[in-house]
DNA sequence: GTAGGGTTAG
């Protein structure tokens, strides 16, 4: 991007009237100086295209891990003195958290009961005397501080009479509030959001913009557009930046260009497109989405660029894939800032390029909390989590600030590690550091927590969260019940969902989806399935048909599985006929393997896991001629099987056991106790190795001595020798536990009365008493 | 009284 006098401009022809959404009668025939409030609510929602979601990759690529995090929770608390304060000041319901940090949390939760009684309070009096000014002071924090509490519409309706009876619905200040509060924390509540609006009187251009950035902030951004055209047409009013800046804000957060380019066309005909903080945003916006052409254009177009503009074209580069850009526009700045500095290693950190953020890391001079928090976000989301430990011991010795993101990042690592006893001392710490008042902090306690194999814990969170649950906090607690097969009460927490009136979106019902087909529950999944696109228009993306293949083949009806696939309006891709093919491989169905497996390689020849999974067809069949071609092909194809690994914590380190793997001292001792296991396995509860889980066609007592190694075993035999008695074995795995395994951890469940919990690729499995929640479903 | 660039959970 050269810098250069702008000589002419191109004006976008598009006019602002024919952004695609549907019409709103609120806004379409705007009435001047009539204000009242519409019969028919409106519900944007449906208005808006659904942004097609992905489900998270699982990122458990990384095979060994000889320590984990290795952090006292006296280390994290004395090294933070300085961090609780700062705490303190972040979090303003939260006093004199350095000297007691419990009793404050304690009397945070006191105050906002308080507050609740005092608005009963309050209310009640003005019902009466109407004038009690002596007790509205401090009333507009309290309402601000209160509606953080509330999730859905009543309560917030409750609050808005108390406002209205208070005087302060004319306060603009409170009105914005509740604004924001409905568009963003209420998932159903945009149309209450317009009502308010309606009802406010004579609202200046400062009330349109802050509707219009409620509205940007909302589940539906576009929805923005239409007080912004009613803005447009207004007779004594008009657009300001800030009313640009919002809107392009909300064209930027859909990811949809062509309104982006309206609202550009119009930025020209107000003369504010150059406006330093207008011209920043039209970057973003058309770097969001992909127009990275638009975005430089843009750019060049800024005669005096201040260090934001060009930071927003560094990003702008990094968005639209183009990294060696990046670096070029970040070279020519004139001038950098921290920030500048903090933009390249997010950049080189989401684009997967580790290894260049952390030499930009080392070569900065000056870093942050923000420096830091992208180190540990980056290597946790690309599942290098003992990196992400790696980073944030290093950022507790030397004192920097903790924040929620650096929080939230190493909780993705305890969650990827099946570090429960770490993630149970952050807990503490941001429990007495007053950091669960942030929502997303108690989002990541409930997935980590559901992953670290304590539901029971996460559903605790869940339960107690000082703040108002979001989408994500149900998603996050539906998603964790589904993992532990435990279908029924995941359902039900989505009709409890629905009930309080937050409205599920794609990946709730991926989550939802995912409980009805690991806990085989094939009608209930359909009727989601049907609810999802007729009652919530959201239409299904490939990981929908994904969960349906998953359901179908897991309940053993392979051909309505592949009838499915075959009848799908989008062309299937690789995930899609893999579910299909493991579920032949589940029920052992040659034939349709062998077709899947056909598909399979046109759609991705060179996946080893799939060659894995058709012999695997082969050996339960016995045909072990068949297995030997399959890995001959991979032979000579110089494909090799993912090493299994498996983790167990104890005594906060992680220990690793890879099979096949050079004997140290801790395989060792773990070989010798599993030896003694086995043997009493064998005398007391007639165990008997399976062997059908080893795809070599090999002498029976070599298969026997194969299955024996597996790595799971050796971290269960580890646990027993090491863990107190009572303890529970807390086992994560990267593949999918054998049969053979499972069993045996059946046995050592009954026989040694130990609960042992065992997280595979898949799901969790739960053993007590010899049984596993999984019901040998899995 | 409101903004633009960097890290956030499902």
């Amino acid at each position: 991007m050269r810098k250069s006098k702008r000589t002419h401009r191109k004006l976008p022809t598009a006019s602002i009237d024919s952004v695609p959404v549907q019409a709103n009668p609120e806004f379409e025939k705007p009435k001047r100086n009539i204000r009242k409030i519409s019969s028919q609510p409106l519900d944007p929602v449906q208005e808006i295209p659904q942004i097609e979601s992905e489900m998270r990759q699982q990122h458990l690529e990384k095979a060994t891990v000889t320590s984990g995090p290795n952090i006292s929770e006296q280390e994290v608390i004395s090294s933070n003195e300085k961090i609780r304060k700062e705490a303190t000041l972040t979090i303003s319901n939260v006093p004199d958290i350095e000297t007691t940090p419990r009793l404050a949390t304690e009397s945070a939760k006191a105050m906002l009961r308080a507050q609740g009684s005092m608005f009963t309070a309050v209310f009640q009096n003005f019902t009466q005397s109407r004038d009690n000014s002596f007790l509205m002071l401090g009333m507009e924090q309290g309402c601000v501080s209160l509606l953080r509490k509330c999730s859905s519409l009543k309560p917030t309706k409750q609050i808005h009479a108390h406002i209205c009876i208070t005087g302060l619905h004319t306060n603009p200040l409170v009105f914005g509030k509740l604004l924001l509060h409905c568009a963003i924390s209420i998932s159903d509540a945009l149309h209450y959001a317009l009502r308010l609006f309606h009802h406010f009187p004579n609202p200046d251009t400062f009330m349109y913009n802050t509707l219009i950035r409620a509205l940007s902030l909302s589940q539906t951004p576009l929805s923005s557009i239409h007080p912004f055209i009613h803005l447009l047409r207004h007779p004594t009013l008009f657009p300001d930046s800030f009313s640009f800046a919002f809107a392009l804000k909300a064209a930027a957060n859909s990811r949809h260009l062509r309104p982006g380019i309206q609202l550009h066309s119009q930025a020209i005909l107000h003369t504010l497109d150059t406006h330093i903080f207008v011209g920043t945003t039209l970057i973003s916006m058309y770097a969001e989405s992909g127009d990275y052409d638009s975005a430089r254009r843009v750019f060049d177009e800024i005669s005096e660029p201040n260090v934001v503009t060009w930071n927003a074209a560094v990003t702008a580069a990094f968005r639209c894939g183009d990294v060696a850009g990046a670096w070029g526009v970040f070279r020519r700045m004139p001038v950098r800032n921290l920030t500048s500095w903090n933009v390249i290693l997010a950049g080189y950190a989401k684009a997967g390029e580790l290894g260049l953020a952390r030499r930009v890391f080392n070569e900065m001079v000056l870093k942050d909390d923000v420096s830091w928090s992208t180190m540990i976000v980056g290597f946790a989301h690309y599942g290098s989590f003992d990196e992400a430990f790696g980073f944030f011991r290093e950022l507790l010795r030397r004192g920097i600030r903790l924040n929620e993101v650096s929080l939230t990042g190493v909780l993705s690592a305890c969650a990827q590690a099946g570090a429960f006893e770490f993630g149970r001392i952050l807990h503490s710490f941001m429990e007495k550091a007053g950091f669960l008042y942030i929502g997303s902090v108690n989002n990541a306690l409930i997935d980590t927590y559901s992953r670290c194999g304590n539901v029971a814990m996460a559903s605790s969170v869940f339960q107690n969260m000082p703040v108002a649950r979001s989408i994500v906090s149900w998603t996050s607690m539906i998603a964790g019940l589904a993992m532990h097969g435990r279908g029924e009460e995941a359902i039900q927490l989505f009709h409890e969902m629905e009930e309080s009136g937050v409205r599920p979106d794609g990946i709730t019902f991926i989550s939802l989806l995912y409980a009805c087909s690991h806990s085989g529950l094939v009608e209930e999944g359909c009727a989601f399935f049907s609810k999802m696109k007729n009652l919530y228009g959201i239409e299904p993306a490939i990981e929908h048909y994904g969960c349906m293949v998953d359901l179908y083949g897991r309940a053993a009806r392979l051909q309505k599985a592949y009838e499915f696939i075959c009848e799908m309006p989008i062309s299937p891709n690789a995930i899609i006929w893999r579910t299909l093919l493991g579920a032949c491989s589940i029920h052992g169905n040659i034939e349709l393997a062998e077709l899947v497996k056909a598909r399979l390689a046109v759609v991705d020849p060179n996946n080893s896991s799939d060659h894995v999974l058709l012999s695997n067809v082969y050996a339960i069949a016995g045909k072990w001629k068949d297995v030997a071609s399959i890995r001959r092909t991979m032979t000579e194809q110089s494909m090799r099987k993912t090493p299994g690994w498996s983790m167990i914590e104890i005594d906060k380190v992680n220990y690793s056991f890879v099979a096949g793997e050079k004997p140290n001292e801790v395989t060792e001792e773990a070989h010798e106790k599993l030896m003694e296991i086995m043997l009493r396995l064998r005398t007391e509860a007639g165990y008997a190795p399976q062997v059908r889980s080893v795809l070599h066609d090999i002498e029976e007592e070599e298969k026997e001595n194969s299955v024996s190694k597996h790595s799971e075993k050796l971290a269960a035999a580890f646990g027993i020798a090491k863990l107190p008695k009572g303890r529970v074995l807390r086992i994560v795995k990267n593949l999918r536990v054998c049969g053979d395994c499972h069993t045996v951890m059946k046995l050592i469940s009954e026989v040694y009365q130990v609960e042992i919990i065992v997280r595979d690729r898949n799901r969790f499995h739960f053993f007590k008493d010899g049984f596993c929640s999984c019901r040998d479903y899995w």
